[in-house]
DNA sequence: ACAAAAGTGTTTTTAATACACCCATGA
DNA sequence: TCATGGGTGTATTAAAAACACTTTTGT
């Protein structure tokens, strides 16, 4: 949130729909946000980390900033998907109070730009998140967020599905070695579909940048899997041209 | 451009990259910039369509405001597909000068919602476009612009070029009935490429919203063509969903 | 010996590509 | 009759999809 004191440029902010997966479900990053209504009751709800810019901060940096204050994670995989502007998404009296509350502000009008990001939950620093009263919440349960939030996840999960069909970004959310089955369920969870998995391998496999180690799981009560890893060395090198029409 | 008086939000704007097609050429809107520098010379250049929004404006209003303030036409294909907000967008002296000169106002930070749109060019009214020195640009010949928006029509193109992999828009373009060759240099302006025409029929020739009119091509030095017409209303009842894995 | 997931091949179907000639018209 | 672009078909190759059983481990 804002650091109190800092100039902030109170007309536009971003906002990270932060994606990780844990228990073979794709999670968002929520923060808590507590406050009290008209009629002086305590409640709570959910929004999407995010901030205003500060005077003079380029907009990625400002995603960056958020996505650092949130998770201790630096140089993370994070991409603009769009501008979320409707005069009235600043409409609902709960919010306008919880700006005035955390800016000093009356603002009335917020123009934002809308991020995501892949993160492998394993390598977050808890302490963040229980600062911020963050926690990991499975996409398929999203309970009732501010402003308009909801749609900015929508989007951002539908721009995620057809990126993970054009390039290898899955691997953002696995620890550094996995198992081919890790990955399946994976793209299973994000685009919300089962994949067969001869197939699967076959094609996953074809890609020379997933590269077989020697390990192996251990204690497990079955064939033991190959760990692998994407080397993004030869995934850079190879990276395909294709025209690729479909209609 | 602003319309004096109006009450306008001097902190985000709109800029539109406004795609047409003639003598099979891909095109951009371009507008004509005049301008005193430093040493007392009048000069020009070029910058895109755009303005800043007004208090309350929703940004794909603001667009198609703007759109229709250049060309006449209302209910235009138009999507949102990045935001620029580099800090440094806004740091040559020229552009400093020019939006003072413009909005009477000391601008240094200015973030914008860059929208493409796809344009008929012959249904364009030509009045709105003197009254705005705009004029068509072959894409390849781009000259000088304004700003950070060489940038921005480079990015528009880019994601013009993949959603013409995956969405019929090219029609947009084109006037209501067109023959199959048009489409085909269409996609060629667009794509940069060339392509065979045996396999561009067969291919587009499938999709069942591109229906065959009884009209043919008359006074033409060869054997007639065909006229086509797309039909907007199959297009949305067929549309495909495909997993469609490319990597 | 059983449960649980790993790992493997073949066939069928579909889409992409490459390629060359005759047709209808106006000049 | 010639120049111009319209329009057509087939064979090859590549990718996607469908489908079932054996292997290895821990309990």
């Amino acid at each position: 949130m804002s650091i109190p004191g800092r100039n902030i440029n109170p007309t536009i902010s971003v906002d990270c729909v932060i994606f990780g997966f844990s228990t073979n479900q794709l999670k968002v990053l929520l923060i808590e946000r507590s406050f009290t209504d008209r009629s002086g009751i305590e409640s709570k709800d959910y929004k999407l980390p995010g901030d205003f810019i500060s005077i003079n901060e380029d907009l990625d940096l400002a995603a960056s900033r958020t996505l650092e204050e949130m998770t201790g994670l630096r140089d993370i995989f994070l991409c603009q998907f769009a501008v979320f502007g409707k005069p009235d998404r600043i409409s609902n009296p709960v919010d306008m109070e919880w700006l005035l509350e955390t800016t000093g502000l009356e603002i009335q009008r917020v123009v934002t730009a809308a991020y995501y990001s892949l993160i492998n939950i394993g390598e977050t620093n808890t302490d963040f998140a229980i600062k911020n009263s963050a926690s990991w919440i499975d996409v398929k349960q999203i309970p009732k967020l501010a402003f308009d939030h909801a749609d900015i996840i929508e989007q951002g999960l539908i721009r995620l599905q057809l990126s993970l069909r054009s390039e290898p970004i899955g691997f953002e959310m696995l620890p550094e070695k996995f198992t081919i089955r890790d990955l399946q369920i994976l793209y299973e969870a994000i685009l919300d579909c089962t994949l067969d998995n001869r197939n699967f391998r076959k094609k996953i496999l074809k890609s020379s940048y997933l590269v077989q180690l020697d390990e192996k799981q251990t204690g497990v009560a079955h064939k033991p899997a190959h760990y692998y890893r994407f080397d993004r060395y030869i995934y850079e090198k190879h990276k395909k041209e294709s025209l690729g029409f479909n209609f």
